[in-house]
DNA sequence: TTGTAGGCGTTATCAC
DNA sequence: GTGATAACGCCTACAA
């Protein structure tokens, strides 16, 4: 009734115990007729290693911490899935699975991991969402928990994985130019914020790039996350003596809120917008897709790989490059 | 350097690792000063229980299993990210976390479960996605597997949870019916899908209830769950001779998709969708939204409540409501 | 090549 | 009230 131990195999096979640890383990020290013996009992009584046993015995539990955030109310749709969904996978292959846990905000994010890890049930923690001076980073690296981090701060003293956020907006003005567009507006968060910053940042440089940077320099508008917002910046940059004829939002809700401005007033204004996320589809929204695929088994190597990179001093960072998806927003004017 | 073990905090109090042990499952028999004396070293060595071993010594993981999928390319945003948060939130009170695996298929899934809980990694499993004939819970069943699931087939031999979706869209009839619609259209998955039937007939029969089944019986589409589906059958019913003035989709992406044939053409056609998706927000979508966090719990309290539930013949369901939340696409005709 | 012994950290049982 | 003993299932020396 209750599942089978090593020694119920080892009884079954006519061996001892150890016998049966070495065909799990050790393969080569066991004699071929012995090994198929043992091997036979194994299949017949559906033995499978207690994997409580061997992490009480290994020190290790196999488990990586996971922090699932709500969502927040005026996101489009979060990383979550993606990345989880890429984490799990490639955790799966590396023997490793995730521990979703919550917690109230970064301090007791900090907290919670610490408790599960000083309680064995987890090996490292995945942090993301990474700010200018998130607490995060120093507080786990103190307290010597490995880590890896969706994000950079600048100051890149542990592992992390990042998209090249610049890159994704420059490939938005790259093709906008392209396509003939000389006022190329920018809408992003405050300053301030790492993600949004890199964001202006390949806008700008782009801009510049191609010549285009002074007649677009008062084109540059932040403010708060939020479809509505997005609409309001929208009506700001159509009243303006010489309107953008192009947007670069750095998020698909800054976007989603533009569409809903250009669509009210019927104007004429192509949208990029960033993260691509399912309602960038519906609203047929050109996006900048991040390769999340590639994220999540980026980091897991990051964290695993390196068995002993909390010691070592040397940050290992990874930069992946996202990718433009092209659709009507963009594609029509 | 290591964490503290029970070992330690008893030579730090000078007694012995039972009375540690006692003092922390049985503070009772511990007398107060003694007591003290241990509580004050556990916090001084901040010592924490080793949840291996005690999984190891309880034969409990307290894990509970979920399956990741990756995110249906059509879907607008899956219910991962708050079932996930609402389940981890509501885990953690009662101390358990969530496990996350991958599957290629339900009996891929039912193997993973299979093997994790050999393994001794999880306790349980949350399933979700049920299916008329869905393999799973006759199979976890016979593993002897606790699980509760969201959802249900209609032969209810196990937990579950669901929400009652024919209320939802019955909601959503009333709404139309109540601002002057006559012809409501319904737009839903193919026959046979188990959701897909009951929003079904939560149309139908409030349409009969009052008296309007008659004159929108041919109005009843069915087709993939993919946004140019719904554009397409939008197309089908807004050349119909008697065309509807409303409709209800089964879903947020067939509602996009019907809102999209709307614009480009400039019809007069209500629309209220199913599932509140971020997309719904976007689009200004009338959506029925389901009471995911109150799905957390109770799933949560289905699988952990009863613990011999396993062995008991009597199913547990419970059938949560549903709240339609009004938007302009439903609104201002 | 195979078997024996001990311990990972916890807790329940049972003496004292 | 407190402490010694044993056991959960596994693995890694070490011995035979």
């Amino acid at each position: 009734m209750n599942p089978p131990t090593v020694e119920d195999v080892a009884r079954a096979a006519g061996v001892s115990r150890q016998t049966v640890s070495n065909v799990l383990n050790a393969p080569q020290r066991v004699r071929p007729e012995t090994r198929q013996r043992v091997e036979a009992a194994i299949e017949q009584l559906g033995y499978r290693p207690n994997r409580v046993a061997q992490s009480l015995r290994a020190a290790t539990s196999r488990m990586i911490g996971y922090r699932i955030e709500p969502m927040h109310p005026h996101a489009l749709g979060s990383m979550h899935d993606r990345l989880l969904h890429a984490l799990a996978e490639a955790g799966r292959a590396a023997d490793h699975h995730l521990l979703l846990f919550t917690a109230d905000d970064p301090d007791d994010e900090v907290t919670n991991v610490d408790a599960l890890h000083r309680a064995g049930a987890i090996d490292g923690v995945m942090i993301y969402g990474i700010q200018s001076d998130d607490p995060r980073p120093p507080a786990l690296r103190q307290l010597r928990i490995p880590f890896a981090a969706f994000g950079r701060t600048g100051a890149d003293a542990h592992a992390w994985v990042d998209i090249d956020n610049a890159a994704g907006t420059a490939a938005a003005v790259e093709h906008l130019v392209t396509r003939g567009h000389r006022r190329i507006a920018f809408l992003g968060y405050p300053e301030g914020v790492a993600v949004g910053d890199r964001r202006a940042e390949g806008w700008r440089t782009t801009l510049d790039k191609h010549g285009l940077l002074d007649g677009s320099r008062h084109l540059d508008l932040r403010g708060e996350d939020s479809l509505a917002n997005g609409a309001r910046l929208a009506e700001a940059l159509l009243e303006h003596p010489t309107p953008p004829t192009a947007v670069v939002a750095a998020t698909d809700t800054l976007a989603a809120g533009v569409l809903r401005t250009v669509r009210q007033r019927h104007a004429r204004l192509a949208v990029v917008g960033f993260d691509d996320t399912p309602t960038a589809g519906a609203l047929d929204l050109s996006s900048v897709r991040q390769p999340i695929e590639a994220v999540g088994h980026a980091m897991i190597r990051a964290l695993l790989g390196p068995a002993v990179s909390v010691a070592q001093d040397e940050p290992a960072g990874q930069l992946l490059a996202p990718e433009l998806i092209v659709r009507a927003s963009s594609a029509l004017h």
